[in-house]
RNA sequence: GGGCGGUUAGCUCAGUGGAAGAGCGUCGGCCUUACAAGCCGAGGGCCAUCCGUUCAAACCGGAUACCGCCCACCA
């Protein structure tokens, strides 16, 4: 006995047991085999360091849909899962939490125990993350998840870089980097976040030492730091002001003389000020370049520090004093100007990591940095140094993780070469797919542009196309070399050991490395002289004796890196015994999560590749190719636009390094979606909404259809959010809604009590957040679940018979034909990435074409045993046609329809039988058939449509009951009588029609209403109230007149007949003559109606 | 400072040169034996503004306004 299908649909039921069924079947293990036609999508791995929202659900659910759909086109598909360890981001949360907690900081416990916490952390985020992504019913290869910290990514890492750093593209470098006072690491520029603040631009007066008669006695600087000037070496001033100003001055009246009309006042008031500056600050400047020159000296207020005033292009004259005081520990530019004046000036740094002051300080050692600006200030205050305090606003950088300020701060760090190298760099070493390219950064951006194609012919392409590319190859274009170190204990641990000899020592070390030196899996640098080299076996002896000649006490540092798996085993010890010590830095996420689409594929030997209890192993299985070589290089990239450089670009380059072949061939940017006020969604805005609370509301299915719905071509998505109150149970608009004490709570309107959204606080209840955008998708699948259940109300005995479409009756082949360009255009729309309007041509042509008018067409059909069985047929096959182009967006009712379709109606098919596999979900793809395509019949029942709507119309518009038949005329000639006899049945039962009478001079009665479609004319019998008539005709002439004198005025255009194209011409006649019967019709008939 | 989007019905958005579209919401009528999460109808827009190109512009070009994004810089 078949499962019956409820009268009710109800998803959480229905999706736990498909799920359950997905679970125990596994239809989406992904397996090598002999099928050469492959689709692979590399899931972006979502951080361990919180659950996910609705920006993640947009983009797995896209990852679904691709996948699903190339599964049912036949593709051997694998979707890989995982998550990233997300270093800083992680270790900040985890921090955050121990000490809010416990009062403890990180180094209170200790490396161990922390990252030992941190992993704990990773475990419950980890599962709770998977399990959202399977209530949303993805379809990955779950045997396959891998995250960026276990063995196989972990190898992958220390291969790459111990490769890097044997190419020298590794190096380390005394850089500027954003220091993160809290976390106490370096962090990369993209994760710093502008904010603009009310802040000051303090005027500070340095003495000049010594001046001659006649000079300048002090010079005056501007900061927005006051706190560096403790840090300060030198004061700059332009080597040629006048030079300088003058040009600026040109420049700004270029500007002005295109500049549009808001900006003008400005520009002009711009001018206005350096031209003043000619006389009030010129004079001076130039003969603080004169003192520059002669090598006078300023004295550093507070430190009584002497400090040379040089000349640098740096200074603007056109800015504040014209002059600029040099901090070159702790300003980027200044660290710039330090670069062109090294013997002349020096580099002091004044901070400690945890952003206090240190001995360089003087007698502001041990101030935090912001007590010290309070300090340092009060001080030149008194000393009579502080000119002005002016009010500004500045835009300070904050830390993206800790949210507190970062500061330029100098220090050691790895970084990648990313600019172009002598010799080029090459990729693919080793593999079949060997080529040199110019460099890291060249090499990702020739992937994207210009006719380069990767050995096996790839190349990379944006969806949407122009956009998303230009990001890519600007930011790449710079080639900045990438930071890859951060001061922190969560991530992969940099594998260099390191040391630093002198003399005897030194040359020891060096013949002790000997023996190392020839494994493949140890390489050496030595630092010597400001120059670096890779140690070669061979080169030894010429170093010990090089160090021996120059100096007996000549000293050296000595780098070693370490491969997988020494630094597992006593390798490793035994260079910690001899007195090398590895780097206790950890690498940037991202240079794991850059390897991400062949580290989880067991490179660089998925043979060997670890992997976790229960686990698909990578390695050759059966005789068939390994995961690595069968899987790699990849299909599509899916994600948000944010990650564009930090994520893609780096994939990019990375699989072109280790295998010289792309990690995908196309880059599907979807939309980024905000809430109802146009701001970013995130979980700690508090406008983050939780997929599973949308999935317990509306159903999975709802939320994917309506994600896919959204998916159009634009940037953003708007999504205005509802809370549902913990009071009432309702939604409550959160546009609209009142805040309560904080701006993450909100009052109840009904109960005026308050509510939390970010469900942080302890006192008040939290909220879950909503959209009741998601309806929409629970009432399209309520509508699929009801056409089914009707299908199969009707199916009981279904079987299987060919039949050409040709032998149909005609609402059969309509159908079949409308299916058949459905079908072209969802498969269209897909391959272009349009799932919006892939999914609503699928929509359109179930909702409207099907259920509206198909399934009310043959419903009396059903009823008559002679055509009943044909009638089943095509409906069970438009149905089972259905499901399948929904599959890839709502894959559970899907599932469980064609379940119970199957049960009812095993054999399907019209002139052939289909396969039916147990799970749609490896069902085959619908194949369009064109020559079910009938242009004719589908105008002909376009126009039976019009005649149906035109009685309905009337019906409706005099408020006929449902129930009571009319009798309706049509006066018509020509060939449409015949179209109307075909669908005499369909115009009584769809329009509740009595009895149609069709003649060529047929005559309306007086108590008649009229329409008038195209040229034939209906009359209602029966039900005419004269004064509505009038009015309701007076309307429709009134909506023809418009378009109607538009069209005269366009066929009375001379050069309109003499340049359009001839077929316009020839349209607009035709509805010129339509629209004017109509119309004389109309008129007509309100005549008669006096 | 440089670059890039957007502005269409009350809301969310489609629409790449030939009579303005969808869904939701609104209004009217229907519990018509699949579906009231539904059915049948209706109303609603000088397509942000201005100027061009064209026989013809929501669509192409230029300018303006307002939203927004990215990059760089900010003593």
């Amino acid at each position: 006995m078949p499962n019956e299908v409820a009268a009710h649909y109800d998803p959480a039921g229905l999706e736990k047991t498909i799920a359950q069924q997905w679970a125990e079947t596994k239809p989406f293990a992904a397996t090598p085999d002999e099928n050469d036609r492959r689709y692979v999508i590399m899931m972006p791995l979502p951080n361990v360091t919180g659950a996910l929202h609705m920006g993640h659900a947009m983009d797995n659910v896209m990852q679904d849909m691709l996948t699903r759909w190339h599964r049912m086109l036949g593709d051997n598909a694998l979707w890989m899962a995982g998550t990233d360890h997300a270093g800083i981001a992680t270790q900040a949360v985890v921090e955050k939490r121990l000490f809010e907690l416990e009062g403890k900081t990180r180094r209170d416990i200790g490396r161990e125990a922390l990252v030992g916490r941190i992993w704990d952390w990773k475990e419950q985020y980890q599962t709770r993350i998977v399990s959202q992504q399977q209530a949303m019913g993805c379809s990955c290869d779950w045997d396959r998840q891998r995250f960026t910290m276990d063995k196989v990514c972990e190898r992958a890492v220390y291969w790459t870089f111990f490769h890097l750093f044997r190419d020298s593209l590794i190096f380390r470098g005394t850089r500027m980097v954003n220091w993160d006072c809290h976390l106490q690491t370096a962090v990369a520029d993209d994760e710093i976040i502008y904010e603009s603040v009310q802040g000051h631009f303090w005027h500070l007066r340095y003495p000049v030492i010594d001046p001659q008669p006649g000079e300048l006695e002090s010079v005056a600087v501007a900061t927005t730091r006051p706190e560096t000037m403790l840090g300060d070496t030198a004061v700059a001033c332009h080597p040629d002001p006048r030079g300088a100003l003058e040009e600026l001055i040109v420049k700004t009246k270029e500007r002005l003389s295109r500049a549009s009309q808001k900006d003008t006042a400005e520009l002009e008031a711009e001018i206005e000020r350096l031209e003043k500056r000619r006389v009030t600050h010129l004079p001076q400047l130039e003969q603080l370049t004169a003192m520059a020159e002669a090598g006078r000296m300023v004295r550093l207020p507070l430190l009584d520090r002497p400090i040379p005033l040089i000349c640098d292009q740096w200074a603007k004259p056109g800015l504040g004093s014209g002059c600029v005081k040099i901090t070159p520990g702790h300003d980027p530019n200044d660290y710039e100007v330090w670069g062109r004046h090294q013997e002349q000036i020096g580099i002091i740094n004044i901070l400690n990591i945890d952003g206090t002051l240190n001995d360089n300080a003087g007698p502001y050692q041990g101030l935090d940095r912001f007590d010290a600006r309070e300090k340092v200030v009060a001080d030149l205050k008194s000393q009579g140094l502080l000119e002005a305090i002016e009010d500004r606003e500045i835009e300070i950088g904050h830390s993206d993780r800790s949210k507190t300020r970062v500061e330029p701060y100098l220090s050691e760090q790895w970084f990648v070469r990313m600019g172009d190298v002598d010799g080029g760099v090459m990729c693919g070493r080793g593999t079949q797919n060997e080529f040199v390219a110019p460099g890291l950064a060249q090499a990702a951006i020739d992937a994207a542009q210009g006719e380069w194609r990767s050995p096996s012919g790839r190349n990379v392409s944006f969806h949407p196309d122009i956009r998303y590319r230009n990001t890519y190859i600007s930011w790449l274009a710079e080639k900045r070399d990438w930071c890859i170190s951060r001061q922190l204990w969560w991530g992969h641990r940099i594998p260099i050991w390191s040391g630093k000899f002198q003399g005897r020592v030194l040359q020891e070390k060096l013949a002790w490395l000997a023996p190392y030196l020839s494994r493949a899996d140890v390489v050496a640098q030595l630092q010597m002289d400001e120059t670096t080299e890779v140690l070669q076996p061979d080169s030894l002896e010429r170093h010990i004796a090089h160090i021996a000649q120059i100096d007996e006490n000549a000293g050296a540092q000595i780098l070693v890196c370490l491969r997988e798996p020494a630094i597992q085993t006593d390798t490793a010890g035994e260079f910690e015994i001899a007195g090398f010590v590895r780097d206790p830095d950890v690498l940037d996420t991202w240079f794991s999560s850059g390897l991400w689409p062949h580290s989880t594929l067991g490179w660089p030997d998925p043979d060997t590749a670890a992997i976790d209890p229960g686990q698909s192993p990578l390695g050759k299985q059966n005789g068939a190719d390994d995961c690595l070589s069968y899987y790699y290089p990849g299909s599509c990239l899916v994600t948000g636009r944010d990650i564009i450089t930090l994520w893609v670009a780096r994939m990019v380059l990375m699989g072109l390094y280790n295998l010289g072949d792309l990690p995908f061939t196309d880059v599907f940017i979807h939309a980024t979606i905000m809430d109802g006020k146009g701001e970013r969604m995130s979980k700690s805005k508090g406008n983050g909404i939780d997929p599973v609370d949308i999935i317990e509301r509306y159903g999975c299915d709802a939320m994917r259809y309506v994600l896919c719905e959204m998916q159009t071509g634009s940037q953003d998505i708007r999504l205005p959010i509802q809370a549902i109150s913990p009071f009432t149970n309702k939604p409550v608009d959160l546009a609209k809604a009142e805040h309560g004490s904080t701006i993450f709570t909100y009052l109840c309107p009904e109960s005026g009590k308050e509510f939390d959204v970010l469900g942080t606080m302890p006192d008040v209840p939290a909220a879950k957040l909503i959209s009741e955008r998601f309806e929409v998708g629970r009432h399209f699948c309520n509508k699929l679940w009801n056409a089914v259940r009707f299908a199969l109300l009707n199916l009981e005995q279904t079987s299987f018979v060919p039949r050409a479409p040709t032998e149909l009756p005609f609402e059969d082949r309509w159908i079949l034909s409308r299916l058949t360009r459905a079908i072209a255009e969802v498969q269209h729309q897909l391959e272009v990435y349009n799932p919006s309007a892939a999914i609503s041509t699928a929509r359109d042509f179930f909702w409207s074409e099907l259920c509206d008018w198909y399934l009310e067409m043959i419903k009396p059909r059903l009823r008559e045993a002679g055509e009943a069985d044909s009638a089943r047929q095509v409906l069970a096959f438009s149905l089972d046609q259905v499901l399948r182009l929904f599959q890839p967006f709502i894959p559970f009712i899907t599932d469980f329809l064609w379940q119970r379709l199957s049960e009812h109606a095993a054999q399907r098919g019209i002139d052939r039988q289909l396969h039916t596999p147990e799970s749609i979900a490896r069902a085959q793809w619908p194949q369009a058939n064109p020559g079910w395509q009938d242009d004719a019949l589908e105008q002909r029942v376009g126009f039976l449509q019009e005649v149906i709507r035109a009685i309905r119309d009337i019906r409706s518009q005099y408020t006929v009951p449902p129930k009571q038949r009319v009798q309706v005329r049509i006066k018509t000639s020509g060939a449409t009588p015949e179209i109307l006899n075909e669908g005499m049945s369909h115009i009584c039962s769809l329009a509740s029609v009595e009895s149609v009478e069709i003649a060529p001079d047929a005559k309306r009665t007086h108590d008649s209403a009229t329409a008038v479609v195209g040229e034939v004319e209906i009359y209602v019998l029966g039900v005419i109230d004269v004064d509505k008539e009038r009015v309701r005709l007076n309307g429709q002439i009134k909506k023809l007149t418009g378009p109607l004198e538009g069209v005269r005025k366009k066929l009375g255009n001379q050069k309109f007949l003499s340049r359009a194209k001839p077929e316009v011409v020839e349209r607009e006649r035709a509805k010129l003559v339509d629209m004017e019967s109509q119309l004389s019709t109309l008129n007509e008939h309100l005549q008669e109606l006096g």
